[in-house]
DNA sequence: ATTGTTCATCGTAAATGTACGATAAATGCA
DNA sequence: TGCATTTATCGTACATTTACGATGAACAAT
């Protein structure tokens, strides 16, 4: 990739922001989210179950989740429950709620 | 990849949303859009004076923002303006918005 | 017609993402 | 002790992303 390390700087808020929105950027991911949002309470393997993915793969996306701290996991040998970072999730709702409710100046005529 | 076709099924919004969140899941995109959101109006190239990148990866970016939706260009040549799209810019808002602001049934106390 | 400006596209290299099956680790139970 | 269950991790294959420089296309001005 050939990168230039000095390059370009970004701010926290870009970074975070970036990091949140690309936890997102797969659909499995967001169905996962979703689902654990829904539930009373955590979850487990129950993903493997509702989503027809390998195994792995879906601890993969957990991993990608739990990375960017969109969700927490307890672990409970054998099993492990996941849910929601509620801090993370705020965080998110705050920075892309700001982003893209803000007003925009913009009002242009560009086709 | 060994992708398996028939695999999961995505709903509409769980389609729209990760295509946006890709598009803004790179820190310089979400640099692009801010500015692009706190103009006047329209922008151009000035993007290459701003932002330490090569013309050609910044041209990139601009065309992943395009392919979201999320900025529009008018071709004035050699000059070109980009925008906010207004209409995905909304749907973005919505949508993440909704998502994130959604009261979370999870009250767990997962570590 | 030539030149300059602006931008997109191509070609390329390296990194990262996404999927799978196989295997390992941790625990409870027979 | 050995087996079943649940989950993470490894190895692997292929796709996609990200960056760069070089080149090309479109137009204005000379």
């Amino acid at each position: 990739m050939k990168r230039t390390l000095s390059a370009v700087e970004y701010s926290g808020e870009e970074q975070i922001m970036a990091s949140i929105a690309k936890a997102i950027s797969h659909p499995v991911r967001i169905k996962i989210l979703k689902l654990l949002a829904s539930r009373q309470c955590c979850f487990t393997g129950e993903l493997t179950e509702i989503i027809p993915m390998a195994q792995s793969t879906i601890s993969q996306h957990l991993k990608a989740l739990l990375e960017a701290g969109l969700i927490q996991g307890e672990i409970n040998p054998p099993k492990v429950r996941y849910c929601i970072n509620l801090e993370t999730w705020l965080t998110a709702s705050t920075l892309l709620g700001g982003f893209f409710n803000a007003d925009l100046t913009c009002r242009c005529e560009c086709r």
